[in-house]
RNA sequence: GCGCCCGUAGCUCAAUCGGAUAGAGCAUCAGCCUUCUAAGCUGAGGGUUAGUGGUUCGAGUCCACUCGGGCGUACCA
């Protein structure tokens, strides 16, 4: 719809050349009344013009050289915006290219050729993926699908660190539930990662090795065993949601490579590092941000930036056009460094699109649960999957903005009723599925030869809704925002169940019968792409 | 203190680059199944978009300040 009359304002700008001068858009309004699409053009032309606005919607409109079979009819309203109404005959024509295109339809190919990497979860193996975990799962999967949608070739990555700290105390918490098996009187400390998976992995060596490793060192077999099992069960989980990663990056990969060298090394031959107190800090305060840095510690040991840098520029290195990191909140202070480090070295920083989520409450009935892996008062992705299922989990950790404080009501989730809005899109697809099923016995056909039979109001509204899923898409993606897609899928579930209700098939005049089959299936084949971008499947009964 | 995010109906959330009468679901109330799945449809009530000022043809959206919430603000990641 929006490329003819883009095409139509084009060809006006020879006789309105300041057309030229203020972005062409178009809306859909929200109102049925002010028509299938809106453009605020004389309104941002009255400052050039310095004329009333409706005046110049008037000259606009004349100038447009519009096709009767295609627009219907034009009007000024309101304070000048030029509203445009497209024939029946012209709207109903999608039901074609919907049939003709199938499981490709709402593909584009503006980004044909690019190349993109989306870094998500990247939870380091300390214990399972909890629910909060899973927002960022979703959504880094999701987003990965809509660019794929609009061309990209999509490589889907997982960054992890297996050294440091947090694994140190996960082989010491291994060890010492090993010890406590093996009878041994022991202090738990709180600090200690708390939760009975611990005790299993111990359980495990102590089946297999019996009391041979009592003084094995708690960095050698107990904190490997442990990173081992946890990750099984973390590509478990994911695989549980058909989250796949392709690439799974360890950060030490940037030390054997010696990417770190490298990196200290072009810092200071560029003067943008400086030793004191015995640590290496980089100068960010000359790079736009408030305060210079530690880099490496007075230890020896890097801080997070150093890798974090060193990783975007191997990323960077690989050629991608756009790289996408997902994370929560929690660190949303860190990525100000790391693009003005990468900028200072001479990277397009601006490839780099930074996606932070807000986190997610976790509520029981009334109560706040309270998340935190090392206690282990936490809920993990995998009971909330049983619980639930992929669908409900990924449609609702998708519905949401992530700019939005989000609170998962367990109680509700579990419930499986109508706050589920994710039942109301498959069941849409279901009732379809389960009208195509009826008619063979009818022995009705999917027809296009009488599109001009569909004049009811509903199935015109229902088929502006399909003309939208397109831009949709490309909307969603281009924005990382897969909400709206969701909010896209439940406006076309809600029109398509209006004309299930007053358009029957069964029992219809039969040319009307058919020509409504085909906007059935065609509706139904939208759903149906729309949810697979979700990672939602489509039932065929419910 | 400073930085990022947020505050919209009783609850959970939408609202395209600043567009027209701020929309859905749940909950409440009133209707609709001898007809393709009622996990559905129709209707009603419910709002000073936290507050105060500003910018302009036009503000939930932009700016300033205030109030309230989340997350940061490490030589943790």
């Amino acid at each position: 719809m929006k490329e003819y009359l883009y095409s139509a304002f084009k060809e006006a700008e020879s006789k309105i050349p300041q057309l030229k001068e203020i972005p062409i858009s178009f809306d859909i309004p929200k109102s049925i009344e002010h028509g299938d699409l809106s453009s605020n053009a004389a309104m941002l032309l009255t400052k050039i013009l310095k004329k009333n606005p409706k005046a110049i919607a008037q000259e606009i409109i004349v100038s447009l050289n519009l096709d009767r079979s295609v627009i219907v009819k034009t009007e000024i309203a309101g304070p000048g915006f030029i509203n445009f109404f497209f024939t029946s005959e012209f709207t109903s024509k999608i039901i074609k290219e919907i049939l003709d295109k199938k499981e490709n339809f709402g593909k584009s190919d503006k980004y044909l050729g690019k190349r993109a990497n989306v870094e998500f979860v990247s939870a380091n193996p300390t214990g399972p993926l909890t629910v909060g975990h899973g927002r960022n799962a979703v959504v880094g999967d999701t987003v990965a699908n809509l660019l794929e949608w609009i061309g990209y070739e999509v490589e889907r990555e997982y960054y992890f660190n297996n050294a440091g700290r947090q694994m140190r105390v996960l082989g010491d918490s291994v060890k010492l539930r090993y010890l406590e098996t093996l009878g041994e009187k022991i202090t738990f400390p709180e600090d200690y990662y708390q939760g009975d998976y611990i005790k299993e992995i111990a359980m495990q060596l102590f089946i297999k090795h019996g009391d041979e490793l009592r003084n094995e060192d708690p960095e050698s077999i107990f904190k490997d065993t442990a990173e081992q099992e946890i990750f099984f069960d973390i590509k478990k989980s994911l695989k549980n949601l058909g989250i796949n990663h392709k690439i799974f990056f360890n950060e030490n990969t940037l030390y054997e490579e010696g990417k770190i060298e490298e990196l200290l090394k072009i810092f200071k031959e560029k003067n943008l590092s400086y030793e004191k107190d015995g640590a290496i800090w980089l100068k960010l305060s000359e790079l736009g941000q408030t305060e210079d840095k530690v880099i490496v510690k007075n230890t020896g040991e890097p801080t997070y930036r150093l890798p974090d840098i060193a990783y975007h520029a191997v990323k960077l290195d690989r050629g991608y056009d756009l790289l996408i990191d997902l994370f929560g909140s929690d660190h949303n202070a860190t990525y100000p460094d790391v693009m003005a480090g990468l900028k200072a070295i001479g990277y397009d920083s601006s490839k780099v699109k930074v996606l932070i989520h807000q986190f997610v409450t976790i509520m029981d009935g009334g109560e706040v649960v309270k998340m935190s892996t090392r206690k282990a008062n936490y809920i993990t992705i995998d009971e909330l999957n049983e619980e639930v299922g992929k669908d409900v989990v990924r449609y609702f950790f998708n519905m949401r903005n992530v700019n939005s404080h989000m609170i998962f009501d367990l109680a509700v989730a579990k419930k499986q009723s109508d706050e589920n809005p994710v039942f109301y899109l498959q069941y849409a697809h279901a009732r379809i599925s389960s009208i195509l099923r009826r008619v063979q016995e009818e022995q009705l056909e999917v027809t296009i030869n009488h599109l001009d039979l569909l004049t009811h109001e509903d199935e015109q509204a229902l088929l502006k809704v399909l003309h939208n899923f397109k831009e949709e898409v490309l909307n969603s993606a281009e924005n990382l925002e897969s909400h709206k897609l969701c909010t896209y899928l439940y406006d076309l579930a809600s029109s398509y169940h209006r004309f299930n209700r007053s358009c029957r098939i069964l029992g219809t005049e039969r040319n009307l019968a058919e020509t409504r089959l085909a906007l059935a299936y065609a509706t139904m084949i939208v759903i149906k792409n729309g949810l697979s971008i979700l990672g939602v499947s489509a039932p065929e009964q419910m």
